[in-house]
DNA sequence: TCTCCGTTGCACACTAGTGTGCAGTCTACT
DNA sequence: AGTAGACTGCACACTAGTGTGCAACGGAGA
């Protein structure tokens, strides 16, 4: 039914990943329509990228909120988190840069209830000692989270072969002693 | 002499770092100039932001052969390079989000020798066993060293209350085991 | 006083993007 | 065959920035 506007979509993720300030016009030509066509679906680039925006908020609370439910420890949590969140993560890395600039505000506001269930997660790990406290948890949850979208940026491949690094990068950034860490990643099923 | 020269990149610092989109507009009524004058010092706006990151380079990869020098080990040096480079992170840190964009390409060749003088201190780390080999030391580095930067971005204040939190952090990341990290960070005069 | 020289104010050409209007075409469905 | 809906192609108005040219101004120093 709407297969043009999800193949624009679907391109506008790679076209922005790879060049954030991308216009509508090379969105249109990497998706094979015309730029004229890209304004049929979306009014505005903001409604394109807001939409983009929803998207990705709500594949990323719905692995979250599951992977909050399993009860078990917050670096356990934060391990089955970033495994199952790794694949999404390259996608929608552009967020990331889009952050800053013109729709940042826009953005900020849709990813917030992302950004308090990241928080919260982080919290419960500093409370019950198995994260360390040298940083609020709303900073040290952004930070940790940046850490594995930049480290799914420079992986070339987007392959499995980085998701281990940027767990393990991310847990010991945490406090996670390095010896639990990788004992907690080569536990994942 | 060139003190309206001056003024105009200290300023261009500061209004690039809230907004790195900003124009020359901008920055020459933020300096208090009309914005013809800012082209009478720098014929493009390519000119200026070179400017800057030349200035960023100089200052930061002094500091940085200075702190090789010293023999210690690299955990250490590390420590004793983020201590001295965190008052300049705050006002440089433009630079981190103009590395991707339309000046990328310029930003990262001045930025290469000082990301390489870093990359060997980590390599050198992970030889002698200090540093975590979870992950390759150009991609550790850069992955470190923007942490700093992110976390002088988070701080409003610039004040060094950060810096004790952005060192801890970025030597956890680098697989220095939180004990060791604290007490290096509390042998700093 | 005269003269540089940095600065100003304004006009201009150019680029590159956004968003709109509208008539025409193609295709799938009835 | 006919029609509805999506797509196209092109023209247009608008915004916002860059970089240039040039005459005029004003102050500090010879």
């Amino acid at each position: 039914m709407n297969e043009t506007r999800d193949r624009i979509l679907d391109v506008a993720l790679d076209v922005l990943g790879d060049n954030p300030d991308a216009g509508m016009g090379d969105i249109a030509s990497a998706a094979g329509v015309v730029r004229r066509t890209v304004y049929g679906h979306f009014p505005s680039r903001l409604d394109l990228i807001r939409t983009l925006t929803e998207r990705a908020v709500t594949e990323m609370t719905a692995v979250l909120t599951e992977v909050d439910a399993s009860g078990a420890e917050a670096d356990a949590m934060w391990v089955e988190f970033i495994a199952r969140i790794w694949p999404v993560a390259h996608r929608y890395r552009v967020l990331l840069a889009l952050r800053r600039g013109e729709y940042g505000e826009a953005i900020h506001g849709l990813l917030g209830p992302l950004d308090e269930l990241l928080a919260d997660l982080v919290k419960r790990g500093q409370d019950s000692d198995v994260f360390a406290q040298h940083l609020p948890p709303g900073i040290l949850s952004q930070i940790a989270y940046g850490v594995v979208f930049a480290i799914a940026d420079s992986d070339p491949s987007n392959g499995t072969l980085g998701a281990r690094a940027a767990t393990i990068t991310s847990l010991l950034m945490l406090g996670v002693p390095e010896t639990r860490a990788i004992a907690l990643v080569d536990d994942q099923p």
